[in-house]
DNA sequence: GATGAAAAATCTGTGAC
DNA sequence: GTCACAGATTTTTCATC
């Protein structure tokens, strides 16, 4: 269970990964003993699930980003599974989600250029299986990736 | 610039962002003062960005994702700018990219269950200025949100 | 069973080379 | 880029509520 103590403590958590235990925990009305005891109890249960180091990409060189939209085969049993398998072997693939309705799975997809979106495109993404149909929107900037929970 | 020796760095922070920082080092083939100081010169050039702490919204009770395609007005020069800024105060709102074409942006929101989807879609979404259409798609499931980059 | 305090082990960041 | 050290931080242990 999640109870009010370890609200607090995930709303620090949010709101300043960097910051040192010892600081989140005095902002979360907690001792730094109590706020690693429960972080970790938090960790296991896999409430909180995983450190991320946010790269930029486009520093990296990867100027473009393309949000596909994807409907599979539904004559074929497998069609999701197979295709998720595939898909998420694509490294240039850095997100994947599915949906209930006429679309069923989004890839956000980056390259370098158009070019190498093109040739990553033919290469890798036109080779999934079981696809009927495929829906592009070119993205043109990431305004809010805050991810974090209301709390 | 962003050598090779930067690469194995982002490789290995990527890869394993919770280890420490000596083991990083030495699995990128440096001194952990090396990387250190790379990190730092990284952070400050903008290419690591921050870190996060991946919280798994659907233990905290969060269960209903929906993805929404937003159209805005054309005819009002301000709509990109004041939709964008209205949209990212609503802390359900927890994406929100922008995109090249018909679809002019993308919202991710969660809410705890559907009535509570419903109450924030009509009090906090549909309030949203100079939207022309909204799409809706239920999203079941995020498969991959590795978002690391090919190095 | 959860909390607080303090000691031990580890890690980080800086300065000299 | 490397080495070595001081300071900070994390982690463990033990006593307490």
């Amino acid at each position: 269970m999640v109870d009010d103590a370890d609200r607090r403590l995930l709303r620090q958590l949010q709101a300043a990964p960097e910051d040192s235990v010892a600081d989140l925990a005095e902002r979360a009305g907690m001792t730094h003993s109590t706020f690693i005891r429960r972080l970790e109890r938090l960790r296991k249960a896999g409430v909180v699930k995983a450190i991320r180091e946010e790269v930029d990409w486009q520093a990296l060189g990867y100027s473009v980003e393309v949000s596909l939209r994807v409907t599979l085969d539904k004559t074929e049993p497998r069609a999701f599974d197979e295709f998720i398998a595939a898909a998420r072997e694509v490294p240039e693939v850095i997100s994947i989600g599915t949906f209930l309705g006429r679309v069923d799975a989004r890839l956000l997809v980056i390259a370098r250029d158009l070019p190498d979106y093109q040739r990553i495109y033919r290469e890798h993404i036109l080779t999934l299986p079981h696809m009927t149909d495929i829906e592009a929107l070119m993205q043109v900037a990431t305004i809010k990736d805050a991810q974090s929970v209301p709390l």
